[in-house]
RNA sequence: GCCGAAGUGGCGGAAUUGGUAGACGCGCUGGAUUCAAAAUCCAGUUCUCGCAAGGGAGUGUGGGUUCGAUUCCCACCUUCGGUACCA
């Protein structure tokens, strides 16, 4: 019996899709184009696991189907190359992340090989190759050239805002900026260049500024957020805290209304455009400004509720806020610098998302609150962060939760100013009430109380009405190697110069050195000769974060090797922008606000033909799996590293422990209840992570030191439980699982085609090959529907029955609708469904099987492949046509109605498709198994929706 | 904390617009085939009461709207993703 051998027919069309070049696309103005993109994957060290093919398979379907479809499909792959993790390697094992990279690209490449996909590779991008970046270098350098004119409402060169200073100053300028100063012409020009370069600072797009870094002393190191777990670093558990550093920054902010805007235009699930929105943030308020008593500077607080400007009874500055250290005043010194020791070591999310205790300090002055000249105190919390907004708040204990919560706890008076009786069920902050207590405006309401403020602020200079974004200025410095450098230079006067697109690209130089200097600064730094220009002029150290070049990566991919411009204008203008873009829910925010902020950028430059550059937007959920984690003791004792096994540590209370991530194979029973490590598994675990060697592993056994376990009692072997729960699958979490060994025991069709009968695309669901078995077997029956046991061809070319031609097109245009809505898991259910009725037939007709055959070929390319070959085909099954639905095969006499009593379903009955509903109501209430459960009672109403269902009311 | 998503049999899931809850598959049970096993095929399989016929309950929890709710509304619980230097 010859049944399907999965790895040498695969085997075999991948080896003729590349000798023929099958999926190589060109531009052809003859086809309407379809673009179909994954996410940019970043190729880890461990390979490619088994979610990353979730989306790749989904796209890989849609975009063969497009094929078939007519269009002339651009789905490129390709590697977002530069990464932290690399350089962690690096640092680790000495191996330079160029060849780390390029090694775990090849296996990626390789794995992705293996999945049977249409990617046409001529096209392939890596962001690390000079080639890339040179554009990644010179899109950053428009950035720097440009500012954001509010008049144009886009970018617009910074050498026209130079012109329009030396005429007039900077008073007609409108700009979202920051400038911290009103100037003349003639004061402009009086300026030295030092000045004014700093002044142009204020407006371009892409400006330096100081920003805070999680700093690690022991480590050396800035840590990603990513890298601190509870407040220590992840590696080791060392201390972490807030360093100030001069670092670039990409105003985004000035994008904020548009890429608000222009979110109607994109065909987004609405959940992702809600997370955009509340991202971006967008705030109406007014900033006002409050005078310090026995001070010359002023604080600008920025309120969304200047209403409430009479009941601000304190105000709160950022800890980091540059007003802290001059207001302070000698009684509250103390108290205050050990507070701000304290904030350092508190990561931003930990305060923002403390809420059970508030935390702060007196500074010892006061404000003038500018309505009422009440005389106010000045407070320092961390609640108040120097990122938002202007880094101060005038506190209103009445109408904030957080801000009642802070003065009863410090005894802060509390003055109610909306009375909110009329409306009872409204928050804290729904904008509705009466003001009281509240001077001039007091009885207004709080739409119209609003208004007053603003407009009296206006009209006595106290300041302005503002709209704000909770959205911040992208930190674009890296302290770090493996990154883009930047294409900056500086002078002696270090003043910031980009360099001409004939000096780039800035070549990453060759180190072996990955680990930043003691001040902080890049790897870069230390390369002295690199830094220091022949011509006195030095080079930024500093690298851009991977965000950089996945921002703009889809439209390198419509000309991969241009080396003249990014991407050349008749490309652009064919490919225009992504049909259809899937990837992970990850990316809702980060990845998919730069990229959009580049592409609106280009725009306003005129290079790219579209405002956005997602038409539309696909997430696919994550395949999860299971992370386990050992516990270490926050509290060393006599300065030993102690792990607790978490049955002993459920005890004491999640906070006192820090969760070490441990590779899954280390740990038996991975993912239950009972996971946990052996002897061995300790040792195993300290071979691999060594600052943990002479750890202490407490068990309800005994203790595991140095490998040697020591019994309490009579015990004889130690069960350190671990920490397991379901999450991603990473390699920082040490729990990848290869789809390799599937492929090679099943094939990819059929890994393929289990990953999307796992379930909708868009959930997350823990791997488990539970049920891969049952498309196995699909896989087989539906060769053997084409083929006897010798492994002869039993299609004939009979005209096929009116049940198969039923069966047929019933597939095609359930498989057609699902495809269009992207449920693929449906589509492999009718696939099933058709070849268990089709079975049933001894043989299969031509124009059944040959239809079938195409039906299947996005879904399983290479059997289907295998299949239309042997049906006698001589081109590729994907240069095919897709089958059309015909509605008449489908037409019946008759429909079965569910009959419903009282809404439950008490019987079932056929009716002709035609019969009215009087007809269907009558013949209904006639029927004996309806009578029994309407007699004797009153029939109040028939409910008969045609085709559908019949509902009785009785009572 | 905040923002977003998910929760349906033993398991993955289906039900597209408010209209037969559990399609399809796994697993399990029984049977056929076989010296035996694998493979294959056939039948059954939400829970519960019942010999059966036939009832009752049922889509995370609690309420609501409706002739009818997995689907809409309100409140809550749990899990996952993001939270600005993982990508």
């Amino acid at each position: 019996m010859q049944e399907y051998n999965h790895s040498e027919i695969e085997q075999k069309w991948r080896q003729y899709w590349e000798d023929h070049q099958t999926y190589r696309v060109e531009e052809d103005e003859s086809k309407t184009k379809y673009y179909v993109l994954d996410m940019f994957p970043y190729p880890s060290g461990a390979g490619l696991h088994v979610g990353h093919p979730l989306g790749y398979i989904a796209s890989d379907i849609y975009a063969r189907y497009k094929r078939l479809k007519g269009f002339n499909v651009l789905h490129p792959m390709g590697y977002d190359a530069f990464g932290l993790p690399a350089e962690q390697y690096a640092i680790e094992t000495g191996i330079h992340p160029a060849k780390s990279t390029s090694q775990n690209i090849d296996r990626y490449r390789k794995q992705l090989s293996q999945l049977g996909f249409s990617f046409d590779w001529s096209r392939e991008v890596r962001t690390c190759e000079p080639g890339y970046y040179k554009w990644t270098q010179w899109i950053f350098t428009q950035l720097f050239d440009h500012y954001y004119d509010l008049s144009d409402n886009k970018a617009v060169p910074i050498s026209k805002l130079i012109s329009t200073f030396d005429q007039s100053g900077n008073a007609d300028v409108h700009a979202f900026a920051t400038p911290s100063r009103d100037f003349t012409a003639a004061e402009w020009q009086s300026f030295d260049a030092k000045q004014q370069a700093e002044i142009l600072m204020d407006y371009r797009l892409a400006y330096r500024r100081i920003g805070y870094v999680n700093w690690c002393e022991a480590l050396g190191t800035v840590l990603a957020n990513d890298q601190i777990k509870d407040g220590v670093s992840e590696r080791g558990g060392h201390p972490v805290e807030k360093r100030a550093m001069t670092q670039w920054y990409l105003r985004i902010t000035a994008y904020a209304e548009r890429m608000l805007n222009d979110l109607a235009q994109i065909d987004w699930s609405e959940s992702l455009k809600t997370m955009q929105v509340n991202w971006i943030g967008r705030s109406e308020g007014a900033a006002v400004f409050f005078d310090i008593v026995d001070h010359s500077a002023q604080i600008e607080v920025y309120t969304t509720r200047p209403d409430t400007i009479f009941g601000a009874t304190f105000m709160v500055l950022a800890p980091e806020h540059p007003y802290v250290q001059q207001i302070t005043t000698d009684d509250q010194r103390e108290e205050v610098d050990a507070y701000l020791e304290y904030v350092k070591s508190r990561s931003e999310r930990d305060r923002q998302a403390e809420v059970k205790t508030v935390t702060g300090t007196f500074t010892g002055a006061y404000a003038i609150n500018p309505l009422n000249k009440a005389k106010v105190p000045i407070w320092i919390a961390e609640y108040v962060l120097m990122d938002y907004g202007t880094g101060a708040i005038m506190a209103v204990p009445s109408d904030d939760e957080r801000d009642q919560k802070f003065s009863e706890k410090f005894g802060i008076e509390i003055i109610d100013v909306v009375d909110k009786s009329d409306y009872p069920g409204a928050g804290l902050h729904d904008k509705v009430g009466k003001m009281i207590n509240s001077g001039f405006i007091t009885g207004m309401q709080v739409p119209e109380a609003i208004e007053a403020v603003c407009q009296k602020v206006e009209d006595e200079q106290l300041g302005s009405r503002q709209v704000n974004f909770k959205m911040r200025d992208a930190n674009f410095s890296r302290q770090r190697y493996w990154g883009e450098p930047f294409p900056i230079v500086y002078d002696d006067a270090d003043i910031a110069h980009v360099l001409p697109i004939a000096e780039l690209p800035v070549e990453l130089p060759p180190s072996d050195d990955f680990t930043p200097t003691a001040a902080g600064e890049s790897p870069l730094a230390r390369m002295k000769d690199w830094v220091a220009l022949p011509n006195g002029m030095k080079r930024e150290t500093d690298t851009m974060p991977a965000v950089a070049g996945s921002s703009w990566y889809y439209l390198r991919y419509m000309d991969p090797h241009n080396d003249e411009s990014f991407v050349a204008t008749e490309k652009v203008n064919y490919w225009k922008d992504v049909d259809l873009y899937i990837g992970g829910a990850e990316h809702a925010v980060s990845h998919l606000m730069y990229a959009r902020f580049w592409h609106k950028f280009l725009y306003d430059l005129q290079l790219v033909p579209t405002a956005e550059p997602f038409k539309k937007l696909i997430n696919q959920g994550m395949i999860q799996g299971v992370i386990e984690s050992v516990l270490l003791d926050k509290d060393p004792i006599d300065g030993k590293q102690r792990f607790v096994c978490a049955k002993l540590a459920a005890a004491r209370g999640d906070a006192d422990f820090a969760r070490i991530p441990v590779k899954i194979e280390f740990v038996n029973d991975y993912g239950s209840d009972e996971s946990h490590l052996d002897l061995a598994g300790i040792q195993k675990f300290i071979d691999w992570r060594s600052t943990y060697q002479d750890a202490i592993f407490e068990c309800i056994e005994g203790e595991v030191i140095n490998g040697v376990f020591h019994p309490r009692e009579n015990a004889v072997s130690p069960t350190f439980y671990t920490h397991s729960e379901v999450g991603k699958m990473s390699k920082s979490k040490y729990n990848v699982i290869n789809p390799d060994d599937v492929i090679n025991r099943y094939g990819t069709d059929c890994f393929r085609m289990y990953e999307m009968f796992l379930g909708p695309l868009e959930n997350s669901k823990p791997w488990d090959t539970n049920g891969i078995d049952g498309v196995s077997k699909f896989i087989k029956k539906c060769w053997r529907l084409f083929f006897d046991l010798e492994g002869r061809l039993t299609v004939s070319d009979e005209n096929p029955s009116k049940d198969e031609l039923r069966i047929l097109h019933q597939t095609i245009k359930k498989v057609e609708e699902d495809i269009e809505r992207h449920s693929f898991n449906t589509c492999i259910s009718h696939f099933m469904v058709a070849v268990n009725q089709l079975r049933a037939f001894k043989t299969q007709k031509r124009a059944i099987a040959e239809a079938l055959t195409i039906l299947l070929a996005p879904f399983a390319p290479h059997l289907a492949e295998e299949l239309w070959q042997r049906l006698g085909h001589l081109a590729s099954v994907h240069q095919a046509s897709f089958p059309t639905f015909e509605a008449e095969h489908l037409v019946v006499s008759e429909i079965s109605y569910p009959i419903s009593i009282n809404g439950k379903k008490r019987a079932e009955a056929s009716f002709a498709a035609n019969a009215s509903k009087e007809d269907v109501e009558r013949e209904a209430l006639a029927l004996d198994s309806i009578q029994k459960w309407i007699d004797g009672k009153t029939v109040r109403k028939v409910i008969v929706v045609p085709k559908r269902m019949i509902n009785i009311v009785v009572g």
